[in-house]
Parts: C-alpha cells; sequence; structure tokens
DNA sequence: GCAGTTCTGTTTATGTTATACACAGTTCCA
DNA sequence: TGGAACTGTGTATAACATAAACAGAACTGC
C-alpha cells in the first residue's frame, strides 16, 4: 500500500541504490550507472529532447528494450541523470563566515547547470531527491548553522540561492551557445511598436537591458539574496551575524 | 534570412496578434484564442501533459488536424496559452514606495502561477515574450525607477523575485493539491538512514524543515530579496531609498 | 446569380515515441 | 546436468505531432 509500481517511492529506490544483486544469468553490460552516464552525455551534447531510449541504447548498440533491463522507464532515467550529473557538491570552506561560504556554493551550482543546462528541465518535475542532489543542500544549511536562522530557514535560503541560479541558466544558453539573437531582436522590435505600453522597460532597454552587454544579473541577484539574508541573521543575532 | 518557418520570429507574430483577417471561405468555429483558451482549461484541470491536440480538438468536438488551421503547431500553443494564462498584470499602488509596490506585485504573481502551475513548465523552454508577459514584467521595472538603480538592475530585481515564485509554486502543488507524502517520507527515511552524511539537514529537519508545517519559504525568501534590493538602494541614494 | 477563389475542417498517412510481452540464448546453482 | 534466473531481442501497441490531399462552404467579381 505504500507504494504502486510506478510510484515516486520505487524511483527513490534506484536512485538511492536500493536494488538486488543478481546471482545468476550473462554478465550485463549495462547497468544503471552506465546507462544514465550515456544519457548524460547525449543530453550535454545534443539536448534533452534527444535523450529518447533509442537513442540511448545506441550508445551501447543495443535495442530500447535493453534498457528497461536496468532503469524502469525514462522518468526515472532522468532522475538518475540529474543525481549523477549533479554529482557530489564540494566543501565549502566556512572559516571566513557564511557568506563566502555562499557565495562559493553559488558559483559551485552554477558552473554545474553550465555544464549541464539540461538539469533546469529535468528539475522541473516532481521527483525523488539523489544523494547526490542531498550534498548540494547540505553544505549551505551547514554553513548557515549558528547565524540564527531556524533549520527551515536554512533550507528556504539555500533554494532561493538555487532558484536565481537555475533562473540565469535557463536564459544564458540561449544568448551564448545558440547565437540566437531572435528573442532579443524580437523583443527590441516590438518594445519600438509599443513604447507607450512598456514606458518602463524601454527605458531600462535603454539603459542597456535585454540587449548583448547585459548579464543577465547573476552577480547583483547573488548579492541582493546575500545583503537580504544578511540583514535578517543581522536582526536575530543582534548585527554580529556575518562572521 | 531573419527567420525560418518554424523558428521563434513566426511564433512572435501569432503572440503579437499580427495575422491576417480572412476575407472568404467559412465561418471557423475556432481562433487562436478559443483554442488557447481551451488548452488552458485543460491544463488547469488535468494538468499539462494532457494538452495534445487531440484532447485540444476534443474540447470542440473537432479533429486535431482542424487545430493547426489556426496555430501553427505545438509549441505555439503553449506559448499563446502561457500569455494568455498570464493575462494583464494588475496596476501597482506606487504611493507607498517601491517595496510594498514590489510586494503586491509578487503576491499578484504568485496568485496566477498558483491557479496555474503549468506556467511554470512552459516558461522553462527558449520562446518569445508575449504582449501579457510583458506587462508583468513592466510593472515592478517602472515601480524601481527613482531608485537608483540602473534599467538592467530592476528588470533583475524583477527576475529575480519571478525565479522565487516559481520554485515556491513547483513544491507547492505536491503537498497541497495531490497530498503526496511520498516524497517527504521517502526523504525522511533517508535522511534517517543517512544521519552521518547529512547533519545540518537532520537538524534543519528537526528544526520542522521539510515537514508539514513548512511553508516552503515564501515570506522568507520575499523578505530576503527585498531587504536586497533595499540594502543596494540604500547604497546608490544615501540612505532614502525606502520610499 | 453564378463561377472561381479562398478558406475551413476532415481523411488519410507517416514517423517518432514509450513500453508491454513473449522468446532465445547464457550463466550459475543445486 | 538440469532447471532457474537473468539478459538482450523481436514484435506489437498505443499515443503523439504533423504533412498532404480533399470536400464543402462562403465570399467576390462579373
Amino acid at each position: 500500500m505504500t507504494s504502486e509500481n510506478g510510484g515516486l517511492a520505487s524511483r527513490m529506490d534506484l536512485l538511492w541504490g536500493r536494488r538486488a544483486q543478481p546471482r545468476r544469468g550473462p554478465k550485463p553490460t549495462l547497468s544503471p550507472e552506465r546507462v544514465a552516464r550515456a544519457a548524460v552525455g547525449v543530453a550535454d551534447t545534443e539536448g534533452l529532447t534527444a535523450v529518447s531510449m533509442q537513442r540511448v541504447a545506441a550508445e551501447f548498440d543495443v535495442t530500447a528494450m535493453a534498457l528497461y533491463r536496468h532503469v524502469p522507464g525514462r522518468a526515472d532515467l532522468l532522475d538518475l541523470m540529474t543525481d549523477l550529473a549533479l554529482g557530489e557538491a564540494p566543501a565549502l570552506d566556512t572559516s571566513g563566515g557564511w557568506r563566502p561560504a555562499l557565495t562559493d556554493w553559488t558559483h559551485h551550482v552554477y558552473e554545474v547547470f553550465r555544464r549541464h543546462p539540461w538539469i533546469v528541465e529535468t528539475t522541473t518535475r516532481v521527483r525523488p531527491t539523489g544523494p547526490y542532489e542531498l550534498t548540494w543542500m547540505e553544505r549551505p544549511v551547514a554553513a548557515l548553522a549558528g547565524t540564527g536562522l531556524t533549520g527551515p530557514e536554512q533550507v528556504d535560503a539555500a533554494v532561493l540561492l538555487l532558484s536565481h541560479v537555475r533562473s540565469q541558466i535557463q536564459y544564458a544558453p540561449v544568448d551564448a551557445a545558440s547565437r540566437t539573437p531572435e528573442v532579443a531582436d524580437g523583443l527590441a522590435a516590438v518594445l519600438r511598436e509599443h513604447a507607450d505600453e512598456y514606458p518602463g522597460l524601454v527605458r531600462a532597454a535603454g539603459d542597456g537591458a535585454f540587449g548583448p552587454d547585459d548579464d543577465g544579473g547573476f552577480e547583483f541577484g547573488l548579492r541582493c539574496v546575500l545583503d537580504g539574508i544578511a540583514a535578517i541573521v543581522a536582526g536575530r543575532t543582534g548585527g554580529g551575524g556575518d562572521g
């Protein structure tokens, strides 16, 4: 009664390595890890839409059905890919206090997402959390211990930074990799056409917003959030919260 | 050379109402707007995965192919749905300064996303911006005029708040609507099992994080970002930036 | 008022996808 | 030395987006 066959619990099991080891039968050429690793390679080079069971199977010169001996389905494969691509979070140097630690962490997250931008999409679903992904949450929460923030607030702060990175990554590949100025150009044209309806945006665009030199606000957002955390921490500890 | 047939430019055209009005032929029973409105209804009640051309066509008792007379394809339909569901952003009362205005705006965004949680998914793609969506960006940027923030920074601030709302919505429906404690329970079990690897998270969980009473940090994140903006604004204007 | 044009919705067909099911060969254990 | 267990395959199905050709409707110019 705890879980149906396709439920999240079973997806959790595979992710956390809870599976029986086979004792007989032919040596398998594949494994969940190998399948997931191949899928990550495909996603990195050809995008997530290219990750079909057939495409991944082709990496091993086997049929698509062969994969089903190792992963229950595509959803589970995406879960595995996500955790595998994230990898274990690096340790944080907390000797300088929470702020530089969280700054480093955010940059680390950014780099991982930049290497695997499709993670934004795989994590935009209801899905189980993997062991590596949890290490990424562990680090900032540990770094915020002793700041006066409650446990839930520490998690909230980490999630907030994470969501900032996600939104930054989402727009980055358009400008950087594909070099598709279509969107920006179309937006510029539209703003010119409807200048009276969007006066604020027209002004901002004149200031460089949406333009080729707009960095997307990664550093601005990071500073914003950290300043905000600092303000709250200062309120809790009486001003000594920045170290 | 500006745009292929399936490019973003054409998707922009439909979104902004740039299409020729037919003068002859049978009265159409459908229109892009009617199709999109039906699709929104399906997505609201059955989720975005239920939004297939067939399912939407069934709402009008026509075949799936009939829709292609009005929308170029599914991608364009999702664009239209998104803009339609967002609707025009409400005006903001800026008489109290930028902070209450942005607070109201963020709550408005939250409500719209709550009504149409699938927007999180439709907006996690490279896609053109619609006229309604632009009104949602216009409001906070206009509210931040005169704070000393540059135009791009005003946009960055709005995007930061938006990304916070998006991440909040993404987890909300799991707990609220579906009442699926599977994920949370699975996480609790895993944390118990690997307590030594995630000490910070275990402590936070003991504090109530991930639990049923954890509100997800909407207000915390909002306060964080606004405090951060205030700190930056104060630095720019010499301390008088909160009004 | 009528012929031609244009437009709508349908029919039919294609290619892609995930994945169920039964089978053949392989390896280990009793 | 035989099952039993296990792997990969062949075949089949159902859902999906969408292309192409067509039938009927309605307007426009004559």
